[in-house]
DNA sequence: AACTATTTATAAGA
DNA sequence: TTCTTATAAATAGTT
């Protein structure tokens, strides 16, 4: 229609394709409205511009585009969205079986009544738990140790302090009564902090 | 066009609906398919006749109705699929929690390196170890008892079956040899499988 | 599905 | 983008 027949073919004159667009957008739309009221039918229409701009039309039976994809996807039996759950149920059943066995391996190890042992599985479990005794055991010597020279070093700082106190004493007493008691005062130290 | 105006309302005549149907709807697929390669344009045309058949169209530069959608979804900043990707990521999320939980408690039975330990959280898995290794203790008491029991049951099935063969040779022996020799028979036997 | 009178869409030009 | 208008295209009613 119009004044010329044209081939259906790309516009390459950007000019002409623009004002050829928005007229045949209008056009478009208006057809896809009126089939939609007139033949009862549920129709998504969407398009892009060739400058990116988006232009949607949908009939006034479907509430938005979601709904009308669902609705396509159910049809269809294709995986626009379904894809997404299937991954998802994928996952989740590969997480699913790790917590099983994160569980049971749990349940193995405190012993509860659920699990169904064999003799030679609880024999396993047994050397386990020895291990894990001795570990354990083993951890708290270390802790205490930890704690143990931790507080050696802080009573040696307060020695040295005290040697520094000493020191001092010591030079008084010097002045006051002559040398000699300074160091037996520090053995004194060393005796109640319980070193030697 | 053609031979009257006609009002855009729903055609109730369900015959001419159905007709109408048809050609209108072949001429906005051509409307469509004339929009996109004159212009351009990024296209996609889905319907359902009242039927509940589908057709659908897009520009011959759209691959698949998906590929489209996610190019319509990331134009839009809507969530046609993006709300899927959302909830499964909440959910990972969760069990991603529910797992580091049960790692770090398996970390802290089976007593790893990893784990930084204080003196009492050791004392306290300490005294659970006992406890747990007291229950495997007791379980495998048990199991060996459960054991015990079938076996000893199966040497009293035994046992009736030697009696019930002793019966059969008493009486054959009541006919060769007269009375008396059966009883101190079936004792021997019960002195060879331990009974007594 | 096909025909065709008539309406509608739109190409070219402003 | 929008209007105009000559003309091409679509389609309503009919067969």
């Amino acid at each position: 229609m119009g004044r010329g027949k044209t081939e259906i073919k790309r516009i390459e004159n950007p000019t002409q394709r623009q004002s050829t667009f928005y007229k045949r957008r209008d056009g478009l739309f208006k057809k896809a409205r009126e089939l939609s009221v007139l033949c009862d039918v549920d129709l998504l229409l969407l398009l892009f511009s060739s400058s990116g701009k988006i232009y949607e039309y949908h009939a006034p039976s479907v509430q938005n585009v979601k709904e009308f994809m669902q609705k396509y996807e159910a049809a269809t039996q294709t995986t626009i969205l379904r894809d997404f759950r299937m991954e998802r149920n994928a996952e989740r059943a590969k997480v699913e079986k790790l917590c099983e066995l994160m569980e049971k391996e749990l349940r193995v190890m405190t012993v509860d009544g659920r699990e169904n042992y064999t003799v030679p599985s609880l024999e396993v479990l047994e050397r386990n738990l020895e291990t894990a005794m001795e570990r354990v055991r083993k951890e708290i010597e270390h802790k205490i140790n930890e704690e143990m020279n931790y507080l050696e070093n802080m009573v040696r700082e307060k020695q040295e302090e005290g040697y520094g106190l000493c020191d001092k004493l010591s030079h008084v007493q010097t002045f006051n009564e002559i040398a000699g008691a300074s160091t037996s005062f520090n053995h004194t130290l060393d005796l109640k902090l319980g070193f030697n």
